[in-house]
DNA sequence: GAAATATTGATAGGTAGCAAACGAATTGTC
DNA sequence: GACAATTCGTTTGCTACCTATCAATATTTC
């Protein structure tokens, strides 16, 4: 009913995803709040109490978001005591991000954001319309990465 | 190949449609970047040359996005000279929106970003299979909306 | 070894989104 | 008519993303 009340006429596959993004962006915010973190913050801490000591930069193509969002997110994160972060030894250029015991205490008493998006959004749903749609969003994508990549060399 | 290097076990639709809308949004941006102007600003100037005069709060419902985000585009139109904001005569509270002669001149000029990212994302793609994954993203846009509301009422 | 080049992270400035709080204007209720 | 509730737009403050640019550090080239 909301959804269908008049629309700009523009309306795609971009506007579906974009759709998605937020609504399932709205539930893991609404679920971090309490804990004052951002979705991007919550990856960090993921990567970091999972995974073990990881070099920024090899977070920026994990998340693959640019070098400088990530800079900020971690400036945040290490503001708030849950990160620590310093020069390598080997490439004084590198920074080692590493949780630190507050970061581990806190992540400890969170909840899994994206397991609970997964069972909102997808629970019941047919797996082989669910692999369609992914293909679909894949493909998608890589088209338009490479259509930006195009664009770049002219 | 890109897309294969290791990533963040945690995956999902939600990401998937996190790529697509940023990639979308790649492309629009590049092609909009040259005349400076936004996504969502070219939204507005779409609605505004092509419907004429819209009041601000019906906009509102069109784009999907909060007052507060429309406000901010909109002042950046307006200071950019391309819309002009008015009180409505009837209601005071209400403003209406309508391209200016400058706004319309640039209008002239755009391309179209939608219909190049729609032939760049999927020319050539299975309706069949579009129309499933635009339902499959529809069906869990709208089950992590409901999430959202009956965690509001708890 | 010195100069040019590449990589890494930080910063500045921009867009886009949200929530919360506010003022002004309108509508509803008594 | 007066008071309460609602609506509309703005402002503030936050996250998250981008580009462009800079400084520092490594690496390559001559």
């Amino acid at each position: 009913m909301a959804d269908r009340q008049k629309n700009l006429k523009h309306d795609s596959v971009g506007a579906w995803a974009k759709r998605l993004y937020f609504a399932s962006r709205a539930v893991m915010d609404s679920v971090l709040r309490p804990y004052d973190l951002g979705s991007t913050q919550w990856y960090v801490l993921y990567q970091l109490a999972n995974e073990g000591p990881t070099m920024q930069r090899d977070l920026v193509r994990m998340l693959q978001i640019e070098r400088a969002t990530l800079s900020g997110v971690v400036a945040t994160l290490v503001r708030k005591g849950l990160v620590d972060q310093a020069p390598d030894s080997d490439d004084q250029r590198q920074r080692m991000l590493r949780i630190t015991r507050a970061g581990r205490k806190l992540w400890k008493e969170l909840p899994d954001p994206i397991e609970l998006i997964l069972t909102a959004a997808f629970d019941g749903a047919d797996p082989a319309e669910l692999a369609i749609a992914r293909r679909v969003l894949q493909v998608a994508t890589q088209r338009l990465n490479q259509h930006i990549l195009k664009g770049d060399q002219a």
